[in-house]
DNA sequence: TCAACTTTAACGTCGCGTCATCGTCC
DNA sequence: TGGACGATGACGCGACGTTAAAGTTG
């Protein structure tokens, strides 16, 4: 009987989760979340009373971007650890906008933000490129198939014999 | 001073290279295409009289398609043996294919092709399409930075007072 | 209390990189 | 002849997987 919200409740603790929990919303395990950690790519918000890792919602995104950047863009941690530099600078590029009200200097932000976000595109881009490459030379080697196997079915004006059988699939 | 080819002579040996040779070409290391051997992914056309490896041209394109299928997709070397498979196959369905002349036959052979270059097509296309859906994140982040800096400095309508100073970036 | 979860520590795995030692090629 | 290249170990590393032993949580 789950009791409904109390608005007088003000909410103290931002929903921290425990590894495991985290391990199964981004799709990773416990262990690599450990690992993570080691390396420094990440820091959980708390620990428990007894040493329980906790994270909070950002440390969750930021396991989900790691994942993301590693498993669909093959990207090593060491050039992640890069990214996320950037991505931290962003954030901080954020709270100095925020501090400042003159426009030059907010120009100036922005700017840094946007050099930072085409690093990241760049490197997703030429991964994407390559791999799209790929893609066009099976569709191509798929449509050779097609057109042999409709030339099966309508044998066409024939411009030959049977002696030179076209060429093979 | 390299001779002129001699028409004569008809060429017995099919051009076989060495394991630096291939290396150089495909853009691996010898480590990486002894390692390829050492589990089963490829085996060189022969070995010289002191045992060193040899390898043609079929060899060579299967290897640069391995490091194509690593590097680009990030496929790993026990998925890559199953694509493999399905292009060995298919190199045995070209044969085939060639070896009747029956059109149901053809059909068959011809079928069973496309679908092995399905398979492929459809792990490389899910690989691309989260890769794309990132790379199209990253874009909207950036053209929200560029619709501030543009706001920057065409102040435009304001829509209210400084004490709200719009959303950061 | 107890089952499920967590901790640190340590070793195993994959896909190679990097010697070391010895033989081969031209 | 020698100097570059190759062969076969064998160990190292990144990014975890797995197991072990002991503590924590609800």
């Amino acid at each position: 009987m789950p009791a409904e919200p109390n608005p007088a409740e003000p909410l103290p603790t931002p929903q921290l989760l425990r590894i495991q929990e985290v391990a199964a919303e981004v799709g990773a395990t416990t262990r690599a979340i450990r690992y993570y950690e080691e390396i420094g790519l990440i820091r959980p918000a708390a620990r428990s009373e007894g040493d329980y890792r906790l994270y909070d919602a950002s440390d969750v995104e930021r396991i989900r971007h790691i994942r993301e950047l590693r498993d669909t863009a093959g990207i090593s941690l060491a050039d992640i650890s890069q990214l996320l530099e950037d991505e931290d600078h962003r954030a901080a590029n954020r709270e100095a906008y925020r501090q400042t009200e003159d426009p030059t200097a907010r120009a100036e932000i922005l700017t840094d933000s946007i050099e930072r976000v085409d690093r990241a595109i760049a490197i997703l881009s030429a991964k994407a490129d390559r791999l799209n490459a790929m893609i066009a030379d099976s569709h191509e080697r798929r449509q050779r198939l097609l057109d042999k196997l409709a030339a099966l079915e309508t044998p066409a004006p024939d411009p030959g014999s049977s002696t030179r059988p076209t060429r093979a699939p």
